[in-house]
DNA sequence: CTTATATTTAACCATTTGGTTGACAATTGA
DNA sequence: TCAATTGTCAACCAAATGGTTAAATATAAG
């Protein structure tokens, strides 16, 4: 089970929090790329895009091979895992709520027709 | 389907970041809380537990019932819908490969046995 | 060897964050 | 009416964030 009060998940929220890395995250999921790859939708400089990428590292979301001179950045989807199910520990409640609310309706939708 | 590029989203990663704000979500999904309850686990003041609150409040994770002086607040599942269908979003591919390679390794372990 | 390519590092800067304290507003209770 | 309770707001502060440029590193190619 995931512990909501662990800096890996703040880590990973926080990689989340910047449209550029989630947008990184979305051109990784098309398969690996170069960290200038990475950085070519971006006008912003290289250093920049090399920052971004290192936070995503950090958080276990981007692998990176380095090949000679090039590094090359792949998905890591343990860590979304983690996110997910962090996120489906919140909304336990709610779904709970929602099952009951749905057993409510169907017996006031049914009221007093025994079998049927 | 959820826009990846959304500044919604943005402040909803960005309220997840935090630890504090993870339990005090953690706490309203036991049930509704009062702004000082929400602050009561915390050596904080309250005026900083009061901001924690509004960042929860504004990435639309929070719900405030004002009652007299207290404030009634609430669980807001909705968003977090948005970063469950986020986070699915970037395992897509993984789950595709994950699926790919349980046809694969099927076809390796039975490799010549044409109908069984 | 020299130059070009891919990427990181260091130093810097403005803005944001997460906290503080003290004053303020609104509601409740004595 | 007066004091206590609940919560916000404003001003402030140190540290972190997201960007810049310039220099450094490492590999590849001529």
């Amino acid at each position: 089970m995931v512990n909501i009060q662990s800096s890996e998940l703040d880590l990973l929220f926080y990689a989340l929090s910047d449209p550029t890395r989630r947008q990184m995250l979305k051109m990784l999921n098309e398969g690996t790329q170069t960290v200038g790859a990475l950085g070519d939708p971006f006008k912003m400089s290289l250093a920049a895009i090399s920052k971004h990428v290192k936070i995503l590292e950090k958080a276990n979301l981007l692998n990176r091979k380095k090949m000679g001179r090039i590094h090359e950045c792949s998905l890591n989807p343990v860590a979304l895992k983690s996110a997910e199910e962090c996120i489906q520990f919140y909304t336990q409640f709610w779904n709970r709520q929602l099952d009951q609310l749905a057993i409510n309706l169907e017996s006031e939708t049914k009221p007093n027709k025994g079998s049927k």
